[in-house]
DNA sequence: CCAGCGACTTGACAAATATCAATCGTATTG
DNA sequence: CAATACGATTGATATTTGTCAAGTCGCTGG
């Protein structure tokens, strides 16, 4: 691996507080590669061989039973993804594949086990590594189980809006018929659910979002701390 | 606290790694309180005080918005829960009610927190615990988003035949509104489902459910343990 | 330039799920 | 024992969501 792609991952919350000699043993056995778009890194059901460092692009964990799939998250710079199966030794219970060109680091599952049992300040970043991890799913969840495709919808734009600095007009993140899977709806129903938004000032415009109204449309979509922040 | 509860908690995997004497640091906090069934023990919004384990009874943990709620899972005996609030110092995102009378342990979270950044013992049992936590709800999640309310019916009936030894016959392990609600559907629909299942040798009497012919009825359901298998 | 591809959209329809109201059955209680 | 309360069920209906089949639009590669 270049040496100038260490700090970068020195940096992540996960590997800050660990030793030093622990880190250089982690990094001796990690390699780095740079993956294409629409490449599968890792599928379901395979042994977790390698803890996931996405450096730069980005990457989509989804899942797939009986001919249908679903995306369940996207993954982005700079963060890991599969912790738990790595640490658990477990089979991934997500695929993952990248959504453009990305650089990405492969740690050995065999080697953040053993670091893990030897090194308290590891143990300690990846407990709230997972925590954090944790409640994300919970928070999904109860927005799958508790609002409409509508509201997940609204308050979906709510955050990207939050998340482009409030601004009245910006970019969704990506492509539809992804975002549509991601919010658990067809394409066909997030287009239609896309329109059942205009009398909420809602505007689109390919992958432009303009939203006339914040105050309205949050009058809808009843955003709440415990489902629509991320930080907590 | 009873000093007799003390080796059931002990015995936990959470606990069990940890020095004795952190533990009896730990257990200096704790006290143990019986509840009675229906008492809310904590409201989602609130900051952890306490992490809590139940002894014996159950806890639904459940959560609210809009008008609506929905129930997210059933915690029993010997395992705890709102670990990830706990060391987060984060509000709890779900609530937590007993189901029936309960004994339960709480110990405060800021002794969990202390002795967690100093015992590495107990945070690696920490990581094991939370990276359960999280493979649990992905899988969840999967169940939720790729398949129906029938198939996800099946499934559960199947998971619990097999809870229950493979038993031909075997009741439901609680009343069929908060099934409804686990499952993600009306209590009316979950009715309609076991009608949906009949032709797969699903029999309901009251409580009691039979299963004519498990093949047959896992022809339909396709359990996959990336879903289903709770020990993975 | 333009043919072709793929994502998105739209409409018509079908299936799944929720809602509302009424009823049934059982357990509890005065 | 009767009255009642509550969960479960059922039927009718409405809403939501998915499916299928066009058709549009924009981009890209020959």
């Amino acid at each position: 691996m270049p040496d100038s792609d260490y700090p970068d991952i020195r940096r992540l919350d996960l590997f800050s507080d660990m030793t030093p000699e622990h880190f250089q043993t982690l990094m001796r056995g990690a390699y780095v590669q740079n993956f294409p778009p629409q490449i599968e890194l890792i599928t379901e059901g395979e042994p977790s061989d390698f803890l996931h460092v996405v450096l730069s692009g980005s990457v989509d964990l989804f899942s797939a039973w009986n001919g249908r799939d679903t995306s369940m998250a996207t993954v982005r710079p700079i963060s890991t993804f599969i912790l738990a199966a790595t640490i658990k030794n477990a089979p991934y219970l997500m695929s993952a594949r990248t959504l453009e060109k990305s650089r990405i680091v492969l740690i050995p599952s065999q080697d953040v086990r053993a670091i893990f049992d030897v090194d308290g300040g590891f143990a300690r970043a990846m407990v709230t590594e997972l925590a954090q991890c944790y409640r994300s799913v919970i928070k999904s969840q109860k927005d799958l189980k508790l609002r409409t495709s509508l509201e997940r919808l609204a308050n979906y734009l709510l955050r990207q809006q939050r998340h482009a600095g409030d601004a009245a007009a910006f970019d969704l993140a990506f492509e539809k018929r992804r975002l549509a899977s991601i919010l658990g709806m067809t394409p066909e129903n997030l287009s239609r659910a896309f329109k059942g938004l205009q009398p909420y000032g809602v505007t689109v415009d390919g992958t432009r979002i303009s939203i006339g109204d914040q105050a309205d449309l949050e009058r809808f979509a009843k955003p709440n701390s415990l489902i629509d922040d991320f930080s907590t």
